[in-house]
DNA sequence: CGATACCTTGACAGGAGTCAACTGGCGTGG
DNA sequence: CCACGCCAGTTGACTCCTGTCAAGGTATCG
């Protein structure tokens, strides 16, 4: 018995995590910012943040901060890869995002974050206290914009997740996350590189790591996808996994 | 065989829904902006906001926009309930917030809308177009302080709503929401009032129908809550509801 | 090369979904 | 005014998708 598929309609997926990326930074890594009421003049303020605060390195597992830490400070990724996440006090955990090099972290944040933040991989992070944000604000009225649009960009991921959570089937949800990291996560062989452990995937879209285990074999078993060495993933059968994925 | 709860922690609950309220205006009725790093100097800038655009009446299910229409102004409610939600091709269907006399939308927005928002019941709403919006961030730097607050406020929001949709059980789903409704939605004599259908409260929490109404039954016959008439609760035991929240 | 962590697979259970019937309120129209 | 139809809500019976528990496989690393 195969794998028996649905029919869907093939409609781009969605793209974005809830990481913040500055619009004109680091092109080609950042994805694009939304052309709405915040996007029309973002220019390149980001420049400037890029030269303020200390890089740092942070091993595998390391956290940047944790849910309840005051929030002196916006964290930007240079490189490696992020998770940020909720927990319940019974230890269920629910992954709310996974940031990539270009990514911003903590901008929406009250006095206290609520979210841990950790380098799944070794990755090099910059810490800009908020005091210097707010400064350059002061100065530079355009990067108010260039912000706002930035969070428009996290605040509809935020609500595509939504939808992914409350009403997609776990097969459906693999499929859609797979597609959200074609765009952003190709390397140069055009292959995805998922670093994550299969236990953040389950956290990040709400299913058991078994349960993502065994969507993962069914799709390989399809032909639809390729499980590489070194957690790389090929998607083999684009138009199918778009059918599977149920985008609006 | 009696309703059995779960142990767990009280704790304060998720207090917002998608709708950006702006900090400022409408003592009362706005939630709070979280003292972070655009709220310290929020002033009443809505107040220009609000003697902007034009009010207008929209019946019980009225769509104000739908999904894909140009973004062309945000929104903000005076009075009454308006519903956000996203569709999936075969109609299932994700709200992604209630918005209630205060709120506002639209400013987290590319060029098109990516959810459809519809009067739940009949509703006073005001247009802003975009460019007044933006017309005035460039007289007034600080108006954009106050919506990087707000869209502050929605995005945690929003990262809490994931971790309800993605990691909690019908139970801990229906006992988070009134709890969150208890801080919106109470009227004079302490009742919460929800003049939406158990469907949209499915659609909300990532439920059917049928399982939120077993679910207020359960409640029910526990006499941790009363039904009332006119879709209005009575919380009669709101520290079992906290423990049923399974709230961080 | 052994220890450990991660992944996969199998068997089974259970919570929520599906399908269906019944109830009650409400507006409409005979 | 009351009957009817309609819709929302509730409840029951049953299904099934995903979770749980457990075992075995494989890769990594000291």
């Amino acid at each position: 018995m195969g794998v028996q598929f649905h029919n869907g309609n093939v409609k781009p997926s969605l793209h974005a995590f809830m990481g913040t990326t500055l619009p004109g930074s680091r092109p080609g890594l950042g994805m694009e910012a939304p052309l709405g009421i915040f996007g029309d003049r973002a220019g390149d303020d980001t420049a400037v943040l890029d030269a303020m605060g200390e890089a740092r390195l942070f091993d595998r597992d390391q956290s940047l901060f944790a849910e309840g830490d005051a929030a002196n400070a916006v964290y930007r990724v240079m490189d490696g890869l992020v998770r940020l996440y909720k927990l319940l006090p019974d230890g269920r955990r629910q992954i709310i995002g996974f940031l990539r090099g270009g990514d911003m972290m903590g901008l929406a944040a009250g006095e206290r974050f609520a979210y841990t933040a950790e380098a799944v991989v070794p990755s090099t992070v910059r810490r800009i206290p908020r005091a210097r944000v707010t400064a350059l604000m002061d100065e530079r009225p355009a990067l108010a914009r260039t912000l706002l649009a930035a969070m428009t960009a996290e605040l509809m991921a935020a609500q595509e997740q939504m939808l992914l959570l409350g009403r997609k089937t776990a097969r459906e949800k693999l499929a859609t996350f797979l597609l959200a990291n074609d765009e952003r996560a190709q390397d140069a062989s055009g292959r995805i590189d998922l670093p994550m452990s299969r236990t953040d995937i389950a956290d990040y879209l709400g299913l058991t790591t078994e349960t993502v285990s065994r969507e993962f074999t069914k799709l390989k078993t399809a032909r639809v996808i390729r499980l590489m060495e070194g957690g790389k993933v090929e998607l083999v059968d684009r138009d199918t996994l778009s059918e599977l994925a149920e985008c609006a």
